[in-house]
RNA sequence: GGGGCUGUAGCUCAGUUGGUUAGAGUGCCGGUCUGUCACACCGGAGGUCGCGGGUUCGAGUCCCGUCAGCCCCGCCA
């Protein structure tokens, strides 16, 4: 038995990949080499392309491990077989018998693994004919994809194509190194309902009607975050999952309504437990895609990723960092810089050496990104040969300009007011400066950890859960919970990889009294926290151990890690902006005596203008 | 819910200021071809210009609406 190397697009390192014979065949197209010369085979697969000489006909064929040229002629082919294979379209299903043999020198193709040799097919079977493809598997040099409309309407075809399938065998391999590390690590993996109790915040649920409780409804889980708790107080001390969550929100390229979380949680760990295990899992992960991952990896407090990022998940690949000038401009003579400063607010700003070569337009592109993240302007100046210029650059004195550390050709960006408004309007235009200016990487792989969250946040007077209302106060800062709740930490930290959030985590709490304290200052009345929570209150006065966890995206990962564009290119089956499956056709209109059982009826949606109810297939008359 | 981009042959795209019969490449069909690998060459078929309405002597092109896909805002504890 001869050992090959594995040809699989993805096989990036030494993953040993199983024969794939069968009954109906001896081996998968794509392992062949030189020195499998002389061997007699038989191989199935797709038709990926035909070179028809007349004579001589040549067929790509395909499989998922690989191409392989099939060469028919008069010479070694059954006469049959030769003239079927003169009719062989694309995507057709063959077999093919006959000997491997070396190409002729000067005929051998470098650009392809098996491209020194060929297979002289000697019979042909076709296994199952294929109409023209809607969409073209094959994809010649410079060829556009597809419109992802026709991608998702005909998936089966595209997920035939080298690239997907490559996506999806790492994702299998990641998957398969997750189950496997953590098993090592002594976690049991356990099952949680789909079927669960609707979360009273967060995300909209997804709902499904319960047919024998006539008004009352599932929710499709958000995450199994209160199951893991509770699996936490039941004694099973390390547990992982990898579950599939639901969340009823609109769309984006980084957001699926449906997505796969890696999910664990243990008992009797601090933070540092759960780190070091991501950071391990990450280390193996990184390996099988080939990418780099160092642990440990570098971690920053919350309040400091805002202060020098003004994001909670900075994109570390630069190293551009914000900087306090409130001192340097606090005593400059404009009203927008004063105000801001006696309204208690800062001046922050990014100083860019070589930036005043933007153009006007350039430097206005980077104010509208800042504008979009909600402030209400930016304040730039260029510092040139003769003083300055910009809107900024009137207000400034020489003394400014030496404050700023200004050199000539800089370009100062700067943002005045409270950090809520000007961290994140500073992230964006941080991300604007750094595209406009093509500015270098200072590493290809930026890991990080963002720690101690702030436990509340407050908006329109209302007190919200930044992360959820489980995570454990920071012990330091407990004492403040009942006065001044806006001021503690969370145990929570969120893992960030090239300015992506892959994952988030906390410490639980454990202690009811605390957990009941945490809901009322969310609003919540007693009788609301024993109806939506007593479930969870009345396991932790159980006896729950301390715990904490983490939830990690898978889906995210293997997108960054492939560096691919969208979610929907490292998911099967996904579903377009609309949340519709265009290839299967869901969601799909239902029978009304389907709806009686379910004590459901459907309303017809108020129509504009002056246009009677929508058209619905339902019941034929 | 809001904003933007796109929609022309099976696929990828062009289509000028509104003006004769809407084009190209590829795929498809037929033919020639014994070392191709984007095979080559010859010939052919193929169109609800997303859909509906309007303006106009005349609309792929202009206007209004609508549908779909994508990107973004809101939303996503």
């Amino acid at each position: 038995m001869s050992s090959r190397t594995p040809t699989s697009p993805a096989a990036s390192s030494a993953h040993p990949t199983p024969s794939l014979a069968t009954r109906l065949r001896t081996d998968a197209v794509g392992v062949f080499r030189g020195e499998d010369a002389g061997r007699e085979v038989t191989l199935t697969g797709w038709v990926h392309r035909r070179r028809d000489l007349g004579g001589l006909l040549f067929v790509d064929l395909r499989d998922r491990s690989g191409l392989l040229q099939v060469s028919f002629g008069p010479d070694w082919t059954e006469a049959g077989g030769l003239e079927s294979a003169h009719g062989l379209g694309a995507e057709d299903v063959i077999r093919i018998t006959g000997e491997l043999r070396l190409r002729p020198e000067e005929a051998r193709n470098p650009e392809l693994p098996t491209g020194d040799v060929e297979l002289q097919a000697r019979t042909l079977t076709l296994l199952n004919s294929a109409e023209t493809p809607a969409i073209p598997v094959y994809r010649g040099p410079g060829d556009e994809l597809p419109a992802e409309e026709l991608r998702l309407r005909y998936r089966h075809l595209d997920l035939r194509r080298a690239e997907l399938q490559r996506n999806l065998l790492l994702r299998h391999r990641l998957i398969l190194a997750t189950r496997n590390y953590f098993h090592g690590l002594g976690f049991l993996e356990v099952e949680t309902p789909m079927l669960t109790k609707r979360t009273p915040e967060g995300a909209r649920d997804y709902l499904v009607p319960s047919r024998v409780h006539p008004g009352e409804f599932y929710a499709l889980p958000q995450s199994p975050q209160i199951y893991k708790q509770i699996l936490m107080t039941a004694g099973f001390d390390r547990y992982i999952q990898i579950a599939r969550c639901f969340r009823d929100e609109d769309l984006r390229a980084d957001r699926q309504p449906e997505f796969t979380q890696i999910d664990l949680e243990a008992s009797f760990v601090g933070p540092d437990d759960i780190l070091e295990w991501v950071e391990g899992l990450m280390a193996e992960m990184a390996e099988i895609a080939g990418i780099e991952a160092a642990p440990p990896f570098h971690r920053l407090s919350w309040a400091e990723a805002m202060d020098r990022y003004g994001s909670d998940r900075p994109d570390l690949r630069w190293e551009l960092e914000i900087r306090d000038w409130t001192r340097v401009l606090g005593t400059a003579d404009s009203a927008i810089l004063r105000g801001a400063v006696e309204g208690g607010g800062r001046i922050r700003g990014l100083r860019l050496p070589g930036g005043a070569s933007l153009s006007r337009r350039q430097v206005e592109e980077i104010e509208a990104a800042a504008k979009a993240a909600g402030a209400p302007g930016l304040l730039w100046a260029k510092r040139t040969a003769d003083g300055g210029s910009g809107p900024l650059a009137r207000w400034l004195e020489e003394s400014h300009w030496t404050g700023l550390e200004a050199a000539e050709g800089d370009l100062f960006l700067v943002a005045a007011g409270a950090d809520r408004i000007t961290s994140p309007a500073l992230s964006a235009t941080r991300e604007a400066a750094i595209r406009l200016l093509e500015l270098p990487k200072v590493r290809e792989h930026a890991w990080l950890w963002v720690l101690d969250f702030p436990l509340f946040e407050e908006e329109d007077g209302e007190m919200w859960a930044n992360h959820h209302p489980f995570v454990l106060p920071h012990p330091d800062d407990a004492d403040r919970l009942q006065d001044d709740p806006l001021s503690v930490r969370g145990i929570a930290y969120d893992l960030v990889y090239n300015g992506s959030e892959l994952g988030s985590g906390s410490l639980r709490i454990h202690d009811p009294a605390v957990q009941r304290q945490v809901l009322r200052i969310l609003g919540l009345d007693d009788g609301e926290i024993d109806r939506k929570f007593g479930f969870l209150l009345e396991a932790l006065a159980s006896g729950a151990p301390p715990h904490g966890g983490i939830a990690l995206g898978m889906d995210r990962i293997v997108k960054d890690f492939l560096a691919a564009p969208s979610l929907r290119d490292v998911i099967a089956f996904p579903k377009t902006t609309a949340a519709r499956a265009l290839f299967e056709g869901a969601p799909s209109p239902v029978e009304s005596d389907e709806l009686m059982e379910l004590h459901l009826e459907r309303r017809e949606k108020s129509a504009k203008g002056n246009n009677t109810s929508s058209p619905e297939p339902e019941s034929p008359a």
